[in-house]
Order: C-alpha cells, then sequence, then structure tokens
RNA sequence: GGGCCGGUAGUCUAGAGGCUAUGACGCCGCCCUGACGCGGCGGAGGUCGCCGGUUCGAAUCCGGCCCGGCCCA
C-alpha cells in the first residue's frame, strides 16, 4: 500500500491567511445576532486611539488575544458579539493635527478644525482597521463604530442630561490641575510625573514681633504674591518661638501668619515653608483648611496676573528668574541650591500643571467609592492580582471628577446659559447638540423670560465618551430588548495602564446609570515592553511596527508567539527573534498534519496500549488547556499543546507507531488501523485546542481533512479519555532516550540493530518499541 | 515614602519543601531516520541576587538587605 500526503506542501504558506480570511468574510461565520438558545457574551472592546503610525506592536499583539477571547467563547458555546469601535475623540489628533499642519486650535475657525481633525483620523483609521483584520480579529466589521460620531455622542450627552437631572453633577469654582499649554484643565488621572532640575531658593522673610531674618526654601519664587502663609512643623524646636508670629513677604510688604502645621517637613529646606495659592496640592489643602483667602498669582494663559505687581504679564519662567534677580539684589536670597524635583505634568504636552481656580463641571464620584468598592468583587478578574491597581486608585480619590475641557475636537457639553439671568438650561435628551453653533432648543428661560441664549463652548473629558462603551455596544437608551440580553457585559478586556481611566470610569458612570456592574470578567494585560525590558517610545526610537512583522511571519506565527510569550498580566518583551523562533512550531504543527494525511481515519479500532498511552496524555493536555482557557490565560494552553505536540507527540508516539501505521513487521491490519485512528484522533483534537489561537493553519488543516465547515464553528473538545497510562510516560520518554544515546555512543545509525533490554514496565508497548528502535528480540 | 511585580546557564524562562533544577534561543558535535534540516539525536554551560533563620532536607517557607521595572503619594 502505497501512503502519499493529502497535504503536499512542505511548509504553512502565509499567503493563504488572507484567503482564509475573505472566505470567513463571506461565509459569515462570527455575524453575531441575539440568540434565543445560547447565552450571549458580549466583549466590551476597546476601542482603539489612531494617534499616528505606526499601531503599538504590543497593542497589536493585545488585540490578538482579545480575539482569543472571543474564540474562546464561541468555542465554549456562547453567542459572542465582538464589537469593533475606534476612538477618535480628545487632545491627541488635536496635537496630532496642529503638529502636522502647523496650526493652532484657536487661531482657525472652530468649524474648520473640527474637519481637518476629522480627515485626519480617517486615514489612520482605516490603516488600523486592515492591521487588525490581517490579524484575524473574528470581531463585527460591517458596523464598526466611531466614538466621534453623532450617535455615539448623542448618547454621551443623553447620559449627561439624565446624571443632571439626578443631581450628580455640579458647577463649582476651585483650584484645579490646568495646562496652559492644552488650555484646558486635566483630571489628577491625567497628570504624570517627571523627574526634573529646579532652583531651590532661600529667601529671607522678617519676622514682624522681633525683626529676626526667617529663611525660607521655595521652588516657586514668582508665587510670593500668593504667599498667604508660613508653617513649620510643630515639633520643629527651631521655630517654637515663632509659632503664630508674623512674617513679611519681601518685595510685596504683606504680613502672614506663621503657623506649626505638621505638613512642614523639618528636613526639606529650612523647615518653614510658604503657603501660597497655588504651588502644589498640599497648597490647596492647607488653604482649605486655615480658611486663607487665595490669590491667583498665575492666569490661564500661563502669564503672571496683576497681582504680581511688576512681574504681571510675564511667563512663569521669566517670573521666576526675573523675581529670583531682583531678590539677589536686594540681598535677600542666601543660598540657591540645584535639586531634583517631582514635577506633577501634563500627560500629553509634558508640560508643568499649574494649580488654577477654575469654574469647571463636576461628576461626583467620592460618594460613590465604597459602593463601587462592593461593586467589583461581583466581577472576575483575569489575573485576579490586578485587581488591586483599581481597588488602591478608588481609595485614593479625593476630589469629584473635573469633567469638562477647553478643548475642541469632543463632545460637546449639552448646555445653554440665559443670556440675562445665567440660569443654565438643559435640552431633551436624543439628539446630538453643539451649543456652540446650533439654535437653542429653548423659546424662553424659565427663570427670567428672556429669550436669548449663549451656549456652552466647552466639551467633555474624553473619558466622558469612553466610559460608557458597555452601554453603547449594549445599545442602551435604543434598542430595549437587545440592552437587557447584552448588559452587563461578559467581559472587559483592557491594559494595565488605563485601570485608573477606562476602567475606573467605566464602573463609575455604568453603576450610576444603571444600578449595576457594566460586566462581569475583566481582563487584564500586561505592557509590551522592547527586548531590553524598557518601554517603547517614539523618542527612545525602540519601536517595532506590526505590518512588516504580519507580512513576514503571518498572522498565525505573532499570534502564537503572542500567547506563549508571558503569563496573563505580566509585561512581556518583543523581539523579532522570539517572534521568529515561535513560528517554528506553526511549521512543525504543518508537518505533523501532513503525515497523518497520508492514512485514512478509520470508525471502529481496537487499540492497543500505545494508542492509550498518547490519548491518556492528550485527556491530561484537554483539560489543562481548558483550564487555562476558562481563565482566558492563553498562555498556559499555547505552553502546554506546545509541549505535547512536539515533545510528546511527534518526538515520541509517532515515530513509536510509524511501522505500524506504514503496515510492517508484521503488525496485522488491526493494529494498524488502530495507530491510523489514534494519529487522527491525536491531531483533531489538538486543532480544536489551538483553534482560537491559530485560526488561520487550524482551520485550513481541518478543512483539507476533516470537514467542509469551518473548524471555528465547533466546541471545545472534552477529556474524554481515561488518563491511566500517563503514569508510563516518564518511564517511556528515558528509555527512549537512552537507546538514543547508545546508538548515538556506539556510532550507529538510529535504524541499526540494537540488543538492548526493554524495562519491565514497558513491557506492554514491546511491539511498538521494538519496530521503533529495531530492537533484537532474544527469544 | 508606600504598593505591586521580578532577580534561576551568554539571553529569556518553568519550577512554589524532597531524587543528578525545566524548557527555549544561541553555542558545539553527530545524523539525508519513508512528515518536518524552520528537522532529529546528543553535548557543554548554573555559587537558583546577598545574608541569616525554620527544617532531616529550601529556588521553593520566614526575616533582613541589595538591585531592576511599573504604578501611586
Amino acid at each position: 500500500m502505497e501512503f502519499t500526503p493529502k497535504m503536499k506542501e512542505a511548509r504553512w504558506d502565509i499567503s493563504r491567511e488572507v484567503e482564509i480570511y475573505n472566505q470567513w468574510e463571506k461565509e459569515g461565520i462570527y455575524r453575531f445576532r441575539l440568540s434565543p438558545r445560547k447565552t450571549n457574551f458580549v466583549i466590551d472592546t476597546p476601542p482603539p486611539y489612531p494617534s499616528g503610525r505606526p499601531w503599538h506592536i504590543g497593542a497589536a499583539a493585545q488585540y490578538s488575544q482579545i480575539d482569543m477571547i472571543a474564540r474562546t467563547a464561541r468555542m465554549s458555546g456562547y453567542a459572542v458579539y465582538f464589537p469593533i469601535g475606534i476612538d477618535r475623540n480628545g487632545l491627541p489628533v488635536e496635537l496630532y493635527v496642529e503638529r502636522t499642519y502647523n496650526i493652532y486650535m484657536r487661531s482657525v475657525p472652530r468649524e474648520k478644525f473640527v474637519e481637518i481633525c476629522s480627515h485626519a483620523l480617517d486615514d489612520l483609521e482605516s490603516e488600523m482597521i486592515k492591521i487588525m483584520k490581517r490579524m484575524g480579529l473574528s470581531g463585527d466589521f460591517d458596523q464598526y463604530y466611531r466614538t466621534d460620531s453623532e450617535d455615539y455622542r448623542k448618547l454621551t450627552q443623553a447620559t449627561f442630561i439624565e446624571l443632571w437631572k439626578r443631581g450628580l453633577i455640579y458647577i463649582a469654582t476651585r483650584p484645579n490641575n490646568y495646562c496652559w499649554e492644552c488650555g484646558t484643565t486635566l483630571a489628577d488621572a491625567e497628570v504624570d510625573y517627571e523627574e526634573m532640575p529646579t532652583k531651590l531658593v532661600y529667601i529671607k522673610f522678617k519676622v514682624m514681633e522681633d525683626g529676626r531674618d526667617l529663611i525660607i526654601a521655595t521652588t516657586r519664587p514668582e508665587l510670593l504674591s500668593s504667599c498667604k502663609a508660613v508653617i513649620v512643623n510643630p515639633r520643629d524646636e527651631r521655630y517654637l518661638d515663632l509659632h503664630w508670629k508674623h512674617a513679611i513677604v519681601p518685595l510685596y510688604g504683606h504680613q502672614v501668619e506663621i503657623i506649626p502645621h505638621p505638613a512642614a517637613r523639618p528636613e526639606f529646606g529650612t523647615g518653614a515653608v510658604m503657603v501660597c495659592s497655588y504651588g502644589d496640592y498640599t497648597d490647596v489643602l492647607l488653604f482649605r483648611e486655615l480658611g486663607l483667602e487665595e490669590v491667583i498669582a498665575v492666569g490661564e494663559d500661563g502669564k503672571m496676573t496683576d497681582s504680581a505687581g511688576k512681574y504681571s504679564g510675564m511667563s512663569i519662567m521669566e517670573a521666576r528668574e526675573a523675581i529670583t534677580r531682583d531678590l539677589v539684589d536686594m540681598g535677600l536670597v542666601t543660598k540657591i541650591e540645584e535639586i531634583i524635583h517631582r514635577t506633577p505634568v501634563c500627560e500629553r504636552s509634558k508640560t508643568p500643571i499649574e494649580i488654577i481656580p477654575m469654574k469647571e463641571y463636576y461628576l461626583k464620584q467620592l460618594e460613590f467609592a465604597d459602593k463601587l468598592l462592593k461593586l467589583i468583587d461581583r466581577m472576575k478578574f483575569h489575573p485576579p492580582f490586578h485587581k488591586r491597581l483599581l481597588i488602591d486608585w478608588i481609595k485614593s480619590l479625593r476630589i469629584d471628577w473635573p469633567i469638562s475641557r477647553r478643548r475642541y475636537y469632543a463632545t460637546e457639553i449639552p448646555v445653554w446659559y440665559c443670556a440675562r439671568c445665567g440660569e443654565p438650561h438643559l435640552p431633551e435628551p436624543g439628539r446630538y447638540y453643539k451649543p456652540w453653533k446650533d439654535n437653542p432648543p429653548f423659546e424662553k428661560c424659565s427663570k427670567c423670560g428672556n429669550s436669548e441664549f449663549i451656549g456652552e463652548s466647552r466639551t467633555f473629558d474624553t473619558w466622558m465618551d469612553s466610559s460608557i462603551s458597555p452601554l453603547y455596544v449594549s445599545r442602551y437608551m435604543k434598542d430595549e430588548k437587545f440592552f437587557r440580553a447584552t448588559y452587563p457585559n461578559g467581559i472587559r478586556p483592557q491594559g494595565k495602564d488605563i485601570v485608573r481611566t477606562w476602567l475606573y470610569y467605566t464602573i463609575l458612570r455604568c453603576y450610576q446609570l444603571t444600578g449595576k456592574p457594566s460586566f462581569k470578567h475583566v481582563w487584564i494585560g500586561g505592557m509590551g515592553l522592547d527586548e531590553h525590558g524598557q518601554k517603547m517610545s517614539k523618542s527612545r526610537g525602540n519601536v517595532i511596527d506590526p505590518i512588516p512583522i504580519l507580512e513576514k511571519y503571518g498572522a498565525d506565527v505573532f499570534r502564537f508567539w503572542s500567547a506563549q510569550e508571558a503569563s496573563l498580566g505580566e509585561d512581556f518583551r518583543i523581539s523579532e527573534q522570539r517572534i521568529q523562533t515561535a513560528g517554528r512550531f506553526i511549521t512543525k504543527l504543518w508537518n505533523i498534519a501532513r503525515y497523518v494525511s497520508c492514512f485514512p481515519f478509520p470508525k471502529k479500532v481496537e487499540l492497543i496500549p500505545s494508542d492509550k498511552w498518547i490519548l491518556s496524555e492528550l485527556s491530561l493536555t484537554v483539560k489543562k488547556s481548558l483550564e487555562g482557557y476558562r481563565e482566558f490565560n492563553f498562555f498556559i494552553p499555547a505552553t502546554r499543546i506546545r509541549y505535547f505536540t512536539w515533545n510528546i507527540f511527534a518526538d515520541h508516539y509517532i515515530e513509536m507507531c510509524k511501522s505500524r501505521a506504514y503496515g510492517l513487521r508484521r503488525f496485522t491490519v488491526q493494529e494498524q488501523k488502530a495507530a491510523w485512528y489514534t494519529l487522527h484522533t491525536v491531531l483533531k483534537t489538538i486543532l480544536l485546542l489551538l483553534a482560537p489561537i491559530t485560526p488561520f493553519i487550524t482551520d485550513e488543516i481541518w478543512r483539507r481533512l476533516y470537514s467542509r465547515k469551518s473548524i471555528h464553528l465547533s466546541r471545545f473538545p472534552e477529556p474524554i479519555w481515561s488518563t491511566r497510562y500517563a503514569k508510563y510516560t516518564d518511564e517511556l520518554i528515558k528509555f527512549n532516550s537512552e537507546v538514543w544515546t547508545i546508538k548515538k555512543e556506539k556510532g550507529l545509525s538510529l535504524k541499526d540493530q540494537i540488543d538492548v533490554e526493554i524495562p519491565k514496565n514497558l513491557k506492554i508497548f514491546r511491539r511498538d518499541l521494538v519496530a521503533m528502535h529495531n530492537i533484537i528480540e532474544n527469544e
């Protein structure tokens, strides 16, 4: 009997991937509709932000894993909705446009600026969609959504109107993080910290009561005019006699109280600290606590205000230098120290932020902290240890969420003010409003009857949009039946870097609106670093573009690499070298299938011990892999299946049963068929187990050998084979290795005859082992 | 200052009380073995960060320290 493989090619051809993808699209196998029989499982896919190319390869890896989640859920029997969205709101595109076209947002008409942003996004977005498809994402691309669409923005506005009515939103003037570069208020979550060199200036104050000098060290001498108190630590013995006396602020001459307060660190500077509005967050707390009257020294434009006297109109840095120079000239500076200071900066522009009192909209969040801490116990975290990131953040909240921004490319705040009395008016939900250009949808002011209105020109923090993604994909306020069937969502997959923003804000907002958790599972991935463990960034020059990688190695190789590189939640290093070597497994799998494809797949057979042994190992592999899939931790199945397939199935079982499969050495037809059956059973099971990770090659082999229908319409296999024979594995591997070593030492070829004793435990495998190693039988 | 994670062969990694410490890449040697040379087989290479403790026995548990990364104050 001649045995020729049904699969002739000696290698997996990655150009097949594109054809297979097209076929999936044609067959529509990933289409979702509400299922009456199956449980619906909705993935709250993170809409990526197309902020410039190339797309971060770590993000691409994460999306390939999110697709594995979708496929895992499908193969576990769920009806899966895997929406694809693109996040298009906010600062990054504005900065991108300002840089690329060399224009400034406030110097072009708003309408025009918005239009340029939109076009810039279109280009970046289409490339992103292309990559997603090339990676084999089984998402719903026909109707992918955009967070800047009318449909999305009107939902953001509707939820705002709803919360306003319920009293969860208020307008207040309070000191806020402000980036004068971006011209907008920032939430704490948008503030980064950077170590920056700065000068610590030691300035002489006079004590009013006794005329002594009091030296105060500060990094912000330009804020002298807003100094309203001096604090010293109550236990600091140097200053005990100064408590409640007064210091005279140099240059400006006003008197301020010297107050004992534990916030003064004795070891910093001289231990005496000036309290200004506002140098840092401690100042804010102290002004509130001590009831001080604030003086605004820095304006919204980043320039000194009139309160700074002769320095007004200067930038912060100019004023700092000028004041320092003047103080030195007047002999009021005793020392200037160079120090490294942790400076709060704007996450986007990296400009040091100022704390300036501004009138902004706030969403209440502090009063929800305890409820949210309880609510998240009803969500399952994968991996569990990353839940801590969220808990710590919720516990550290100190102010409500400022939600208004002074930017253009974002969802407008749907509010009009009465031109006469200033009463705010909100429209009915259900439409997308642009108060900066739309006519007011009101006749008369409800309070004073005036008929003129002024539209709010500000927009929302973009997290106001992003934080309702589970509601949007569940068609909240749009399709009640769909919403009830799909909310809470099944899972929220995301990176650990946006736990305090996207994850936290989503849980907060969805709870406020629905009183329910937004999803059942939370999946938090680690960060993709470069091969030395460093963050990838354009400035470091260590970014890797995913497109050439996908073209060179194919999606399955990239995906398999991503799954087996690091366990869920851990950071992973990205090196092309390792992607390449991970890909060898794909070739190996192809060739195993090619070999197995030489033989027919018989229905009923009588198995012999070798067959039962490999099926025992197969059962264990299925069990372990499914455990991993249940946790959505693809590292577990990927590494486990690779080990089983290559190091047990191929290296040992395939070699053991080769003669039998080919019908040599007087094996019976029954025994031969048993080998065929087992080879196919193992291969088929491996394919099913691997399908979520490497969807292309598994479908290709599946359709060539087993079915006309896609493998992706199948369910996961179950560990149905007895594991009784697994106890022989170690000894079997050891025996085979020993024989190979002996042959090597004796300079024999592997097919030469050899005289060895088969251990008595392994006698049940005797005939396969004899054939495999060509062992001389003595009796 | 606090939290989390990590420190195991040149590089990366498994291992969470017990036989000569796992695997991958790289390196060396041998092999055209009727799927695969992107293969097979074999080999060299390690004070398991440091110190102390618990134990008959410690990469593994405990304490302290050092180093790195990320996040927060």
